[in-house]
DNA sequence: ACCTGAACACCGTTCAAGT
DNA sequence: ACCTGAACACCGTTCAAGT
């Protein structure tokens, strides 16, 4: 590997991708991650090409937009395996993630579909949950065998009905699923 | 309304429609409800333009082939509400649906939309829900104040994560969400 | 090395003409 | 009364030409 090949990116296509990933965001809050690209590369003050080249795929620039937001949600999760209560740091824990998740309509399916490009947000997420699940097991605050990859299922599915039906019928559904977990 | 205006449709145009129907059913169980319907109208034999004259919508040809399924699944509601265990009864009622509303990939979402032409199957399946933990309520068989409304969103959500994930995986969703409902 | 935008491909929907 | 399918519209994606 030369050093030409690790050359820093040029100054103006740095400028576009950052412009390309706020717009994105801004377009994907209002109208899910199903929105036309080219309206997103319009908004940012280029070509639909210079997307492209930026961003292979759809999922791709979804993928870019996590990251940052990620690192936050990991180390909130990280916190949390430090909680001195192992099953309110679980219950904390999926409903941030829930949130994170619900931020983009669409989001939830394409986490759901554990696509190349996000899986290594799925295995960190699926990784916290076994955590704080065998944490919270240990301290006899769960009946049954929840794993992390349940609550995976779990957070996904609470995050689609977060964007199909009200947020307070979400919740109710996490309660829901959050007493049948947690032992009295 | 005079007699001429409700005469029963030409024998080709009836023939047409349950051959759409017939073919919308095999290419949705194989595509999901998002598959191209000029592909369902090749199959069916007849031109694009005779799919969109018996069906306007994609929901709407959705909708008539939930009609069948409907009754029977409101025939099997209706049954459950004279069970002798409502709590059972209950959680036999979620896993019907859940099966019903997972069959075609997107149905859960359509579902959720609560669209015109699918209101009134959403309002029957809300209302048997409602009957349902009523019953279950005044055995004392539920703990917490769930509602109809909870129920369509958690079999929504479950048949969501069905079509996902593994049967398996929302069927331990299903049931994490049932013992946080069923007082034992 | 990166950007541009015309060109291509694909698919949903309509509607004038036909039977 | 119903069917046909060409025509239109829309949008995602690619790539040759330019800087």
């Amino acid at each position: 590997m030369t050093e030409s090949t690790r050359r820093r990116p040029r100054a103006d296509a740095l400028r576009n991708r950052e412009r390309l990933l706020a717009e994105a965001d801004a377009v994907f809050r209002e109208q899910g991650t199903g929105a036309s690209l080219e309206g997103v590369a319009r908004r940012a003050g280029v070509a639909i090409g210079t997307l492209y080249g930026h961003f292979p795929t759809r999922t791709a620039l979804v993928a870019a937009l996590l990251e940052a937001r990620n690192r936050e949600l990991f180390e909130h999760g990280d916190r949390l395996a430090a909680d001195p209560d192992p099953a309110r740091a679980l219950a904390d824990w999926i409903r941030a993630v829930v949130r994170h998740a619900a931020a983009y309509q669409g989001l939830a399916a394409e986490l759901a579909a554990r696509s190349d490009e996000l899986q290594d947000s799925c295995h960190r997420m699926t990784g916290i949950g076994d955590l704080l699940t065998d944490r919270a097991r240990a301290a006899g605050a769960l009946r049954g065998d929840t794993t992390g990859a349940d609550l995976f299922t779990l957070m996904n599915a609470a995050a689609w009905a977060r964007e199909h039906d009200t947020p307070a019928q979400a919740d109710r559904l996490l309660d829901l699923a959050l007493a049948g977990m947690i032992a009295r």
